[in-house]
DNA sequence: CCCGTGACACTCC
DNA sequence: TGGAGTGCCACGG
């Protein structure tokens, strides 16, 4: 029996067919335009479960199925209409977000995401911020297990997430994509690779004395003459510069 | 349960 | 300055 009449079946045990019936067996999914270009995508009612681009499965929506009932062990149905939400953040536009179901995630899985998911447009943070924000602060590498596992790329920027050292970093589509995607919400990729060339990852603003990730907003706003660059945190708490509240680069002791 | 595996990150030269 | 070595933690087989 297919599931289809499965569905039909179990309408009829009752006179009009329970409308959240649909939902508990089924997963919709549909295509949609994003900045990775053509993307795949399943939802609950409980929200957005698993993005993929088209390309990195051949166009083929049974190998997006596969993929989803790999990891979710639910069948897709085709839906005809978009969650709310998703397609502005799908296209870079800005907007409410849409709802994640992250049902079946482990408690850390959803903690790394959720801390993943506060990253401004615009701005990186490294691997082991997310891995201080979400509550393991050495977890560093099993951060980087979960986000290449991420299932909702996009709507979890995980291409925010990059190597202390300065460089991008490894991504789901590849690190030119990561790359792509960061400059294209106009991160200052050059401005980092300047200063990790020197050694420095953080910027101080002499005038506020606040340290920054060079990605922030604030870090951005300093003028070049009142800019101090520092390898680390302690060496700029040192120096009497105290973190940024807005990118918090590390503990505030 | 032990062991191998990683989108990482420090520490040393 | 950068490459190798070592430490790490969560997960899966």
């Amino acid at each position: 029996m297919t599931v289809d009449r499965l569905v039909a079946a179990l309408g009829t045990l009752r006179h009009t067919a329970p409308p959240a019936l649909d939902d508990e067996l089924f997963t919709g999914w549909l295509t949609a335009p994003s900045r990775l270009g053509e993307v795949f995508v399943a939802f609950t009612s409980n929200g957005v479960q698993f993005v993929r681009s088209t390309a990195s499965l051949d166009g083929d929506p049974a190998a997006f199925a596969q993929a989803y009932r790999m990891r979710f062990a639910r069948p897709l149905r085709a839906a005809d209409r978009a969650p709310a939400g998703l397609l502005p953040v799908l296209g870079g536009r800005p907007g409410a977000p849409p709802a994640l179901d992250l049902r079946g995630l482990s408690e850390f899985e959803r903690d790394v995401l959720a801390a993943t998911r506060t990253i401004p447009v615009g701005e990186t943070r490294p691997y082991g911020w997310v891995a201080r924000e979400g509550g393991s602060p050495r977890a560093v590498r099993a951060v980087a297990s979960v986000l290449a596992r991420n299932p909702v790329p996009l709507l979890v920027p995980c291409h925010r997430v990059v190597r202390a050292d300065g460089g991008v970093g490894r991504y789901l589509f590849g690190t030119e994509r990561k790359e792509a995607l960061l400059r294209g919400e106009h991160a200052n990729l050059d401005d980092v690779e300047a200063l990790a060339r020197r050694g420095l990852h953080y910027l101080g603003a002499g005038a506020t004395g606040v340290v920054c990730f060079p990605t922030c907003h604030r870090a951005r706003r300093i003028a070049p003459a009142d800019r101090t660059g520092f390898a680390t945190v302690v060496a700029a708490t040192a120096a009497g510069y105290r973190p940024c509240p807005d990118c918090r680069p590390g503990v505030v002791a």
